[in-house]
DNA sequence: CATATAATCTGGAACGTTCCAAATGGAACA
DNA sequence: TGTTCCATTTGGAACGTTCCAGATTATATG
C-alpha cells in the first residue's frame, strides 16, 4: 500500500517500509499484480512490419499515449503474412493483454472476432463488419479521392496508380483512384500498374508504367515507400520529379517530409 | 500438460482435455506461468527512438531472433533523456523481464550495473567498465576512421564532422575522426560543427559550416539522419552532392540506401 | 473513566499456473 | 491370489501480489 500510494498507512510503518523496500532492494512484481488483479496494464499492438516509418509513426503515438496512462505497449510484426498475424494475436491474448491494436491485419475476420471477446480491439484501416470491435479507419477512399484530385487540378489528365498489393488499405485506396478518375470525367484514362507497399514494389510499378504509351503525366503511389521507389526508376529513366512528372504518395511519412525528398503525399496521421 | 507437449498423460485423457479445451475456449494464462516459473520469457528492449530507422532495424532484429527462440519483445523509448530511461529500466525489471538489452542509453552507469543485478544485460554501442554486464559495440573509432579514409582517398583534405550530440556513440565517432585526421596528417584541416543525431542536427551543423571559409570539401555526418538534414542544407545552397561536395553517413540505414538518396554510410549492421 | 468512532494493522483467500509427492490403477509374473 | 512394477492421476503447496473482513489501537466525546 505504501508504494502505490500510501492511503490509510501511518507516517511511522510508511517510513519504516520505504526503509525497508530500500535495504532489500524491493520492487514490486508487476507479473503477481497482474494475476491478481487480472489486468495487466499492457495493450498489444499488431503492425504489418516496421520498416514502413508509417507504422514507426504509430508505434510512437501508441507508445507515447500509454506512457501518459501508464500502460505498456507490446507490440509484434505481423509481416503480411496471415498466419504469423494470428500466431501474434493468440500470444498477446495469452499475455492477457488489457486491449489490441490491429493495424492493417490480413487475418481472418473471425480471428478478430474473437479476439474481441476476450478484450477489446481497435482495428485500424480495415472494414470490420462485426460491431463487437472498433475499428478506425482513414478514409483511404477519400484519400485516394483527394490524390487525384490535386493532380487534377494540376491540369493532368493522365493519371496512372501504382497499387499497393493485397492490403486492405491499399485495396480501398485503388477503388477510392477508380471511383475518383470516374468522378472526374477520366475514367477513360484510368492506368493502374502492380506494385506493393514497400519501395521495390513502387519500382516495379514505375517499370511498368515506363513500358506504356501513351505515358502517364502523374502517378499516384499506393504509399509513400513505393512512390519513393517509383521516384527512383523515374530519375534513373531521365525523368524529373516534378517537373517532367507528377508523383503523389500517401501517408505523409516522416520519410516523405525529408526535404531531399519532398515528396506530395496524402495525410495519414500516424498518431 | 496436455498443452504443454502432453508427456505421461493417457491418449484417453488426452483426448479430453483437448475437448474441453475447445469447448471453454481455454487459453493458457501466461502471467500465472510466468509467476510460478519465475521467468517471463520477455525481454526488454530500450531504444533512444524509433524515428530513426536505425533503431528500426535493431527491433526488426531483435525481434526475429526473439520469435524464434519463443521469446517476446517489450521495448520502450528513452527518447535521450536519461530520466525516462532510468524509468523504462525500472519499469522493465518490475515486469521480470528475462533479459534486457540497452542501446545506446544515456543513463548514469551505476543504473545500469543494478540492473545487471535483476537480469542479464548487454549494452550497445556504451563501453562500460562493470564486467557483470555484456556489451556490444559497433567501433565507432573505427568507423569514423574508415570515413575519414574514405574521403582522403578521394583525394579531400578538408574533411568536417557534424558532430552527433552527447550520445555515447557520437562521441567516439567525434574521437575516431579526431584521430584519424591526425593519423592521416589532416590535423590542420579539422574542423567541427555542433549538430545532433536527427535531421535538424544535420542542418544545423550543415548551416555552421557553410558560413566557414575556406569551405570544407567533404562531409562526415555522426549519422544517416544528421547527414540527410545535412544533405538537405547543402543542396539549398545550391551544392549538388557529391559533385560539389562530398557527405558521408553513418548507420547504413535503409534511409541512406533508398537509391533516391544513396548516401555513403558507415555500415552498423541493426541486427 | 467509559464509550463511541475513526484510523490502522493483521491474517487469509484468491488469481491460474507449475511441480512434486503420494495415491491409484493395471499389467505382468510367480 | 498376492506381489511387484510401471503408468497415470490426484492433491496440495508455491509463486507475489491485492483485497477484504475482522482485530487492534488511537482519538474524540460525554
Amino acid at each position: 500500500m505504501v508504494i502505490r500510494g500510501g492511503e490509510g498507512v501511518s507516517k511511522q510503518s510508511q517510513a519504516a517500509v520505504l526503509q525497508a523496500v530500500k535495504e532489500l532492494k524491493y520492487r514490486p512484481n508487476i507479473i503477481a499484480r497482474s494475476l491478481v488483479q487480472r489486468r495487466t496494464r499492457m495493450i498489444g499492438v499488431l503492425i504489418p512490419d516496421l520498416r514502413n516509418p508509417f507504422f514507426s509513426e504509430v508505434i510512437s503515438g501508441v507508445q507515447g499515449r500509454a506512457r501518459e496512462l501508464a500502460f505498456r505497449v507490446l507490440f509484434k510484426t505481423g509481416e503480411r503474412q496471415p498466419e504469423l498475424e494470428e500466431q501474434a494475436i493468440q500470444n498477446l491474448l495469452e499475455l492477457r493483454v488489457d486491449g489490441l491494436i490491429l493495424a492493417a491485419p490480413r487475418v481472418e475476420e473471425q480471428v478478430i472476432v474473437d479476439a474481441g471477446r476476450w478484450t477489446p480491439v481497435v482495428v485500424l484501416n480495415y472494414q470490420i463488419s462485426d460491431d463487437s470491435t472498433d475499428s478506425l479507419s482513414n478514409d483511404n477512399i477519400t484519400g485516394a479521392a483527394l490524390a487525384v484530385e490535386h493532380c487534377a487540378g494540376l491540369g493532368h489528365r493522365r493519371i496512372a496508380l501504382i497499387e499497393g498489393g493485397a492490403g486492405r488499405a491499399a485495396q480501398t485506396r485503388h477503388e477510392g483512384y477508380l471511383r475518383a478518375m470516374r468522378r472526374f470525367g477520366l475514367a477513360e484514362f484510368i492506368q493502374t500498374a502492380e506494385g506493393a507497399h514497400t519501395e521495390e514494389g513502387g519500382r516495379r510499378g514505375a517499370r511498368e508504367l515506363l513500358r506504356t504509351k501513351p505515358f502517364p503525366t502523374a502517378i499516384f503511389a499506393s504509399n509513400d515507400l513505393c512512390a519513393i521507389g517509383a521516384m527512383d526508376v523515374l530519375e534513373e529513366a531521365g525523368l524529373k520529379v516534378p517537373e517532367d512528372i507528377s508523383l503523389i504518395g500517401y501517408d505523409n511519412t516522416t520519410l516523405a517530409a525529408l526535404r531531399h525528398i519532398s515528396l506530395t503525399s496524402i495525410n495519414q496521421p500516424g498518431s
